[in-house]
DNA sequence: GATACTATCCCCCGTTCGAGTGAAAACCTC
DNA sequence: GAGGTTTTCACTCGAACGGGGGATAGTATC
């Protein structure tokens, strides 16, 4: 029972930030087949996150995005404020370029879909935990598409979300206080800046690269 | 090693359909704790499926229904064609109401998000085993939804695709070889179908419920 | 053969939308 | 305080859209 391990005395202590117990479970159960690798503390939302990070100090984390109460984003931040060389990793299912955007620019090191191999997981594990930085093709290149996209206002988002709940020029206007003519104005800018030419567009835009979420 | 359990002597035999392996593999091990349930067999896709199932003639199936190739909702067909009895329960991320109908439609017994607590998922395998048609409360109101909708044609559906493309009328129109009144007149029984009164209700409408597929 | 339903097309008419153009006030940054 | 961005609003005009009606032909369904 002694740590007589010749590849790796110390193994990488990670920490999985999910709701699903059952996601955690089995993850837990591959990673115990690695040597180098082992789980010290699960969390089931944003706040039990930061106060599990606190106690455990793990090497590596793996965050969820869609978390009860605060968001995976949230969470990333709020651990990176307080401890600035955490190294998260995002494991989420969602793959629009904002998800990804906001979760790099909160901190995280790397994204990885959830139906990735899992042998990836623990490979971006080992390759964060040695201070890299590993993106997926794909990830990186969704990331590209939202860093060249024009960065949209707060009011510019604000008409958007009307847009998609199906709401006229002169509804969103109403809604917002505005005249019918700042709504259109506000909505041109929208068009050049997502590259398409009428609100159906628009609309269908925004929930594709995540800007608006559904539901 | 003889069989002397007592309270399961004959475990009940699981097809596993999904194109990931990772998924195939965690299920696989949290599976392998029940006595009363075996994992008999793997598929990877939908034609793999439906050989596999022939071959081992398990007693349920769970199947993801994003496969490359077959859909998952073809393989449910293809296996329910040939053998009327199979009990298939689809496990899959999705969960529009359009997705949950075309499912239950090809004949599939229950339908269950992969991030059902693991639990669950174990006790749906003994209850559709066991005859019955086991659907979680939220699944069986969308599915209520879908139903109370109504049915949309071949052509309609093709128009809303365009919609969402983000095309006008006419281009619809040409698209299809038909005059621009035609289209507008096939718009006129979608936004009544779908309870909208304009095409971005309708484009966002046809996303929301899984009609039409964005990527 | 009568009864649906679907797909196709037409008309009118008012409303909404989007392009073009311009401009003023508020705010932040340097 | 000069310069940039954001937000606000105004005006015109033509195109696109959506609601109302109706009509014909084909195909199932009974």
């Amino acid at each position: 029972m002694a740590n007589k391990s010749v590849k790796q005395p110390v193994p990488i202590r990670v920490m999985l930030v999910d709701d699903h117990s059952a996601f955690r479970q089995g993850l837990t159960a591959l990673i115990a087949n690695e040597s180098d690798l082992k789980v010290v503390g699960e969390a089931g939302d944003g706040a039990e996150a930061l106060r599990c990070y606190r106690e455990k100090r793990p090497d590596v984390v793996l965050m969820d995005l869609r978390l009860p109460g605060i968001g995976g984003v949230e969470a990333t931040m709020a651990i990176r404020k307080e401890f600035p060389d955490a190294r998260i990793i995002v494991l989420t299912t969602f793959e629009t370029d904002e998800d990804i955007y906001r979760a790099i620019e909160s901190g995280a090191k790397s994204y990885l879909l959830k139906d990735t191999p899992y042998s990836e997981i623990a490979q971006t594990l080992r390759l964060v935990y040695a201070g890299q930085e590993a993106l997926p093709p794909r990830i990186a290149s969704l990331l590209n598409h939202r860093r060249q996209r024009a960065e949209l206002s707060e009011r510019e988002v604000a008409v958007l979300q009307m847009l998609v709940k199906g709401w006229s020029n002169k509804e969103i206007g109403s809604s917002l206080f505005i005249a019918e003519e700042t709504v259109k104005s506000h909505l041109k800018t929208l068009f050049a800046k997502l590259g398409v030419h009428d609100r159906t567009g628009a609309a269908i835009s925004a929930v594709r690269h995540g800007i608006v979420h559904l539901e």
